[in-house]
DNA sequence: GTCTATACTACGATAGAC
DNA sequence: GTCTATCGTAGTATAGAC
């Protein structure tokens, strides 16, 4: 009873060869067991497929518990509350991303967003959508704006963290120097400023429209 | 001769399934030919996979061309000069992006950013290493900033811009309307506010550091 | 539960007709 | 140049021993 590993191994290969592409043998052999092990836990390949969303999304849940409520209440009132938490979560995803200790993960998720199955509905339904959907109301609390500009604001914070998963190739080809300790303070501090500048320009604007 | 729409198919098989998950058959029937026919022309399925990768960065070096100097030279003097380049080849690349027309081809590059090949040195020796040194090299007139906080600022400015790329399937469902034209006019829009708010920070606090 | 054995399909490469 | 035919390999699914 294994299927941990099985899954693991599944969250890896899918990832990186997508379903068509990865071979049920490949990742029953690379978990150590037999490929009908994967027939009889999971139903085929496909269940397989299902089971590793499901993993993945719990896992992804667990590791946003402490900077996301469980509940989907309590965005503060406090334009300043708001900024901060805004700050803590980018700063958290920031961490996980340059650490690239679940780059494996992201692959998986990054091929759901290009060519997406039902299983991105699973997704945005679970932790993805959960964070993305407060990441909204705290940017509308914390700026003042209409939700379509907080939406879009709100894309564009998490871009400028998620270039670091998405397109870490071309980052340490420009970086041109390891990502160490120095150098993961400087781009989280770069984060933290670039996000109060959005912010700070965004609640003045709201103040008096240009 | 139909070459060219064997390229184009390889590349949006080997973007979508990769290298190993994507079949000859498959690319040979979609483009109306024999799968003997890729052995003829590119000797096989990996010479196919480098034909195509010559012509993709071929083909994004075309598109870049109204937006980026041919040779390496010529970054503007003037800061407010090089500001301005910084947001019209930020809108350039925002503008395709949303439009979602190559994002067949822009798949092929995610996947070699994320598992790369040797295949990503040669985009980052064409296009996109030109576009992105570039980018760096703006930003450090734009701003003042050293040259590891203005690579660090070229990445959050691309990643904002990135972000509706690479998390389209998030995008929609955060955004929940449709990318029309409207919506369009206002995500430019944000985006060149949040470079400018980004830019202005940065200037200001090179003169004097907090 | 985990394994081996097997049936059937699809893969990449290649040879050769035209 | 483009096609069909064929070979050896690897894929998923399934049945059945233990």
């Amino acid at each position: 009873m294994a299927t941990s590993k099985l899954l693991d191994v599944a969250i890896r290969e899918f990832g990186q060869r997508g379903l068509d592409g990865a071979s049920t043998r490949g990742i029953a052999a690379a978990a150590g067991t037999a490929m009908s092990s994967i027939t009889y836990h999971y139903g085929g390949k496909e269940g397989l497929y299902a089971a590793a969303v499901k993993h993945l999304d719990a896992d992804m849940a667990e590791q946003l518990a402490s900077v996301l409520p469980s509940g989907s209440a309590s965005i503060p009132a406090e334009p300043a509350m708001a900024r901060q938490e805004i700050r803590l979560l980018l700063d958290r995803l920031i961490e996980r991303f340059l650490r690239d200790e679940d780059a494996e993960r992201s692959l998986f998720i990054m091929r759901e967003q290009m060519c997406p199955s039902a299983a991105f509905d699973h997704f945005y339904q679970g932790a993805i959508g959960r964070m993305a959907e407060r990441l909204v109301a705290l940017v509308q609390t914390a700026s003042g704006v209409s939700t379509t500009d907080a939406r879009i604001t709100a894309l564009a914070l998490f871009g400028q963290v998620m270039v670091w998963r998405t397109s870490r190739a071309l980052a340490d080809r420009v970086l041109g120097i390891p990502i160490d300790e120095d150098c993961t303070t400087a781009i989280r501090r770069q984060i933290a400023r670039n996000t109060d500048s959005i912010l700070d320009r965004l609640s003045a604007d709201q103040q008096e429209p240009q």
